[in-house]
DNA sequence: ACTGGCTCCTGAGGGC
DNA sequence: TGCCCTCAGGAGCCAG
């Protein structure tokens, strides 16, 4: 389900619940997850949050004395804000209680999320230490893009839903931002020139941006932690559209399989 | 160092 | 109604 718009679309919607208020008590229903659920979650309680952040799909719930639990959502996940007395959903499978009388309830069918606790920095984790840089930040540019292009020959969308080379980019706003570009995503990466990637740049920023604005996008069961969906998927040129006409140039949309992952654009804007 | 393929898991939707 | 098949927003791991 969530690319980095849902997860900072998630991000935003607790963090108010959240910073500077006490853990009161952990629940932990399901403990396997993509790994375990970290046995030692109930550290937490009686300490205070004092951060919500995101590293690439990755939220990171700082705490003032018991480290820092790092919550990714998988394809499936969710965070919802809701009163402990509320009734649990199948799939609900960790609650947070907070003293301010509230819970963070953690959802996910698939479970291929996770719920981990860390200590120290939570940057050296394997599981962060090599990420690429956030497309929303300075260090994505062009030049950088073009480095991490120059010795691949794979499909330039699969380069950037790598998130050794920038992180955050699924399979939505890949289609997106390649059609907002002008590429077609079969494209070598290696073989396009710097000023398309300098456009591939902006539109990556772009789209993101853009469904960031309108709360992520949802297909089938994105909600964001009020329960509310995104809006985003009225805006999207391609993605799920195959047959139908380009909001551009009325050509029907494209769609194939590219590394066994779903993908469309529009033969005649894309190059 | 890259590449493509497979895997984890559950649920929704389509065809018959 | 039911059964079977395909597909789904992520990403780690593997062999080649």
């Amino acid at each position: 389900m969530p690319e980095l718009p849902e997860v900072e679309t998630t991000r935003r919607g607790i963090e108010t619940h959240l910073t500077g208020v006490r853990v009161a008590e952990v629940i932990v229903r399901r403990h396997d997850l993509r790994q375990p659920v970290s046995k030692d979650l109930s550290t937490i309680e009686g300490r205070r949050f004092t951060a919500v952040r995101r590293r690439s799909k990755y939220l990171l719930l700082e705490t003032d004395d018991a480290g820092t639990l790092l919550i990714h959502l998988g394809m499936s996940g969710s965070l919802r804000v809701v009163f402990p007395s509320d009734p649990w959903k199948l799939h609900d499978h960790v609650g947070i209680t907070l003293d301010n009388g509230r819970q963070i309830r953690f959802h996910d069918p698939r479970r291929f999320g996770l719920v981990l606790r860390l200590t120290g920095d939570p940057m050296r984790h394997p599981l962060l230490k090599k990420l690429g840089p956030e497309p929303l930040e300075d260090a994505f540019t062009a030049g950088y893009l073009q480095s991490a292009c120059a010795k691949r020959s794979a499909a330039i969308k699969g380069v950037i839903m790598d998130a050794k080379v920038v992180v955050g980019v699924g399979n939505i706003y890949a289609s997106e931002a390649l059609f907002r570009a002008g590429i077609l995503p079969r494209t070598q990466a290696r073989r396009i020139s710097k000023v398309r990637l300098t456009r591939l740049v902006a539109a990556s920023r772009e789209v993101l941006t853009d469904a960031i604005q309108e709360g992520g996008t949802t297909l089938r069961d994105f909600l964001n932690s009020d329960g509310e969906p995104g809006y985003f998927k009225q805006r999207l040129f391609v993605y799920e559209r195959k047959g139908q006409p380009c909001r551009v140039c009325a050509t029907p949309i494209r769609h194939a399989v590219i590394g066994q992952r779903s993908t469309y654009w529009c033969p005649k804007c894309q190059k």
